[in-house]
DNA sequence: GTGAAAGCGCTAACAC
DNA sequence: GTGTTAGCGCTTTCAC
């Protein structure tokens, strides 16, 4: 392995000096510097990342946590992130919480002790105030689609009610006047937030939505067909469906066809996500665009500002909005 | 931050025993010992990983470098990795390659700046050359999705063409007589073998592809709609369609369907790799089941025992083999 | 069993 | 402009 003192030997000069024209900083001659970087290519010289990050108290690596990067929803996530650090020149921890508190936690430990200046954390099962701590003690903290108002500047999350209520205002604009919704099953944050959503923009629009219409599923594709199965079972009519997600859409789908309704002609259906898969079906689905990569890669330069010591909190908020991809599984209706 | 020597202050030890109890190894006596790891408890004294990777050399940290993690295959590929990370307690470096050799070199360079110990790498567009010599430089290294017979025992590849051969064998199996296959654009490795399998099958088995019957196309949804699509313009009959992957597979159903086809009973499509999008189409889809997950876990932990130093070479190589998913997608004929 | 001490490769004063 | 030097937090001989 070569190091700088290797190279400093070589040019005839100090490690001092090689530190210089390596980081572009301090002042350096010209021919000196020329003929440093010329031995540093020769060599093939590399930097070793960890005796300057031990030496400098910082470091080059960020880390994203989120359940597990297999998930598509999860992968745009975690490229995001990659993007972002790509872009700063950072490295990319990665670690999967598989969807609990405690190997969150861990996954969270391992990144502080490799000196992480910036963590992107998706934390769907740890409580409020575990997380408020957490902030409290990483500057580069950044919550990632999920909002907890006492660190509100750290967090960059979605509208999820106004997500669903577009998406209800446009079956309801499209002439359908009897709804069913097949939510997640973990009655936490965001499902809460969306059938909300829903209600309220039924309401306003003076519908109703029937207790008996809404049906729990895990929030997968087999979910959602258990979700409706478990509806059409009971007897429900509806001409149009909310999903809590596209998988869970999806598995509607799949419910509705097998039980001889077609969709759109008999029961409009609509996602939210927009994950690829929703190209894959028939008909294809139309949902909510959730900008997840396009996200993450914002909390990605937030998170690297936070960690700045210089930069003082801000009261700034990171809200993003969900808007509607419209496909095939909405029938416009002629009234 | 509270160090080792915080630790030992408070111990009333030195930092030689608290690093022998840290890594259970040494001598330490039993009151000794306890006392300290209690010390460490209070104190929340967690270890620099910078600073232990730097004084002893080596480091807990593997990377995984694939050309982005947004896409299905990948997510699995980087899913496998990081548990074989996680139970090997290790942190994992991810970095996207982007599809070129360019990033995809500078990917690798920057985890090896970090002293990572091990690297799984997928890799589509460096030359076997390059490949070979950098597995020369990195004893960790681990080649996934590839192989290459210079370094036979660092590759952990895919039997693809007895893959296709299995597929091919279940279309003639179950009756069909006319084939046509939509292939990847990019002529290199996998579509090349896999194309191979199944002209070798179907020539086996008496039956003649013709060649205005194989369409190439770009290796998603979008090509093989295209690619199919070109097929029908050219008046190609066929019973059997076999898809390099499930995307194009996916985007082939969709165009069959388009052109008023049914599938499986007008023509029967199968794909291969198996990621959930095919049970999100209709008919949900029969394929190969391409065991990433399992084959990256596996890579990690090749790769993990290459990087120790007392292996020595082997001349073991590391075959998986594809099998056959039955689902929809596939329609038995009576004959 | 335990401690002292010499680095690991680098950064960042500070001196010249 | 350039060099000297004191660490960063830890591992690892080697003494005792």
């Amino acid at each position: 392995m070569v190091t700088i003192n290797d190279v400093a030997k070589v040019a005839g000069v100090s490690i001092a000096t090689v530190s210089r024209v390596i980081h572009n900083k301090g002042k350096v001659g010209d021919v000196c510097r020329s003929r440093v970087k010329k031995i540093i290519e020769e060599l093939g010289y590399r930097p070793n990342s960890n005796a300057s990050s031990l030496a400098s108290r910082t470091s080059n690596t960020i880390g994203v946590v989120t359940p597990t990067v297999s998930m598509s929803f999860f992968g745009s996530l975690a490229s995001g992130v990659e993007k972002g650090a790509r872009e700063n020149n950072l490295k990319l921890l990665m670690s999967n919480s598989l969807y609990e508190t405690e190997s969150e936690l861990k996954a969270i430990e391992s990144l502080r002790d490799n000196n992480c200046k910036a963590i992107i954390l998706h934390s769907e099962y740890s409580d409020n105030k575990t997380l408020i701590k957490l902030a409290s003690e990483i500057p580069g903290l950044v919550i990632i689609n999920r909002y907890i108002p006492e660190i509100a500047n750290r967090c960059v999350w979605l509208d999820n009610a106004s997500g669903s209520e577009v998406a209800t205002k446009h079956l309801i604009d499209t002439g359908h006047t009897n709804f069913a919704v097949v939510t997640s099953i973990y009655q936490n944050r965001d499902p809460i937030c969306r059938v909300e959503g829903i209600k309220k923009t039924l309401e306003n629009n003076g519908i109703k939505l029937l207790a008996t219409n809404v049906e729990e599923g895990s929030s997968n594709m087999q979910g959602g067909e258990q979700a409706v199965k478990a509806l059409l079972a009971k007897g429900c009519k509806f001409d149009a469906l909310l999903a809590y997600n596209d998988l869970m859409a999806i598995g509607a789908i799949h419910a509705l066809f097998d039980a001889g309704l077609r969709v759109p002609e008999d029961v409009s259906v609509i996602g939210f996500d927009d994950l690829s898969v929703g190209l894959a079906c028939r008909p294809r689905l139309t949902t909510m665009h959730y900008p997840v990569a396009e996200m993450a890669l914002y909390a990605t330069n937030l998170a690297i500002k936070l960690s700045e010591a210089n930069t003082k909190p801000s009261k700034q908020t990171h809200l993003f909005i969900a808007d509607l991809v419209i496909r095939d599984s909405v029938k416009t209706k002629t009234l």
